[in-house]
DNA sequence: CTTGTTCTAGATAGATCGTTCTAGTTATTT
DNA sequence: AAATAACTAGAACGATCTATCTAGAACAAG
């Protein structure tokens, strides 16, 4: 009756995350599952009711791997907030590079490809991304006085998510390093001026100017 | 049969492009495009070899509609270089709110889904995102002294590309503009501070508007 | 007109898709 | 040991997929 140990479901599991991972969703087959995860179809189906169910169940283990991967070696360290945050970011580059970047974010990936036709899917990778950004933003909260007083933790923490995840879609795009080590760098240069700002109180900056002049002629967005 | 004011090959392309946005590559079935194209499948494969030909075909479609929509605004030089970078952010929010944030940049979706399978698209959305870049560090060029002096142009113009998309797709997944607008609004604090760090002119920025407040929100988005 | 080219029409091939079905094997419980 | 539940096996189904095929219509040039 209790959870019972099954090597099956798992090999299905990590074997469609690896494919998904590489090829993409749509573009893997069911068949192709089962037969690298040495399965049957009939294993498959008393595991998961319908393919979107063992993507579900994927979103789960790369979440898992993810946070093991890039935030692990956060409880180690207690030194500063602002340089475990950068240790976050260069476990996450070390975790791309040993794919020689061919290989994006798994989740944004997903994201991209997924995310308006399975409803339950989208859902849960904007959780996903949400635990991620709650967790830079705990850090960032824990920077305390480090950071400007007017500094809104959440968008900078959002801030942070998409530059990552930005620089990892277009370094496998590119087949390159450079885009994810762009945002790596400036980010570093953001936090200097940040923390130098620190000591100058002056008057704080306007967070959004509105841009006055002429706005360019409108096109039809949806006619694409 | 009416008078018909598109070629086919034009309808084929624009459909498929709007089918591709909202559904993905591999989820639009050649059936469905041609239907609603009001095409038959003689005339798809007497215009494209194959599938692939015609996504092809359609990200050069999608990268000049872009170009007008978002770089569109940018042909006078003669307002301030760095505004005319937010006015770019801004162009591109409009038309990302005059969509709901339902479907994201065009072309990171297809960069996620289609770039491991399909090396001939993966190497014409690599160039595309390069002219983007590219023209922004234009643009940082132009601002001249009034960045660092030390400032890797590039490397933040790859940084401001990032976050966009980044933004982009996760405004996408988690159907709200609040990701968007966060890049945004943190890219503004990152000039500021990077325009503050300017040693030699200390003149003021910018003759500072008298509307400083932020835009008024476009949809019924929580965020702002 | 005639000839040649370009484009359209739509049935159909051939493969693959996700899923179902029935039967059999292995494990757990009583 | 007997009974029940958990899991495996793999053929087969219907739907859908991309692409091909043959035939003809529309059009341009001579």
């Amino acid at each position: 009756m209790g959870p019972r140990k099954t090597t099956t479901r798992e090999r299905l599991i990590t074997t469609a995350a690896e494919l998904f991972w590489r090829q993409g969703y749509s573009q893997t087959g069911v068949n192709e599952i089962i037969q690298q995860a040495k399965a049957t179809s009939g294993s498959f189906y008393h595991f998961f009711p319908a393919k979107e169910d063992l993507l579900l169940a994927v979103i789960d283990h790369m979440s898992e791997k993810h946070q093991k991967v890039v935030f692990g070696g956060l409880g180690d360290s207690a030194a500063d907030p602002i340089e475990r945050l950068f240790s976050v970011f260069s476990a996450y580059r070390r975790h791309l590079a040993a794919n020689d970047f061919v290989f994006g974010s798994p989740l944004a990936s997903l994201s991209a490809e997924v995310s308006e036709n399975h409803p339950a899917v989208r859902e849960k990778l904007s959780e996903v991304v949400e635990g991620w950004t709650s967790q830079i933003e705990g850090l960032l909260t824990d920077a305390g006085p480090r950071l400007p007083v007017n500094t809104d933790r959440r968008v900078l923490a959002r801030f942070i998510v998409n530059a990552m995840e930005g620089g990892v879609l277009q370094a496998r795009v590119s087949r390159s390093a450079a885009p994810f080590d762009a945002s790596v760098t400036q980010l570093r240069t953001h936090f200097d001026l940040l923390q130098n700002d620190v000591e100058l109180p002056k008057a704080p900056s306007l967070p959004v100017r509105s841009t006055p002049r002429r706005e360019p002629p409108v096109g039809d967005w949806k006619a694409w």
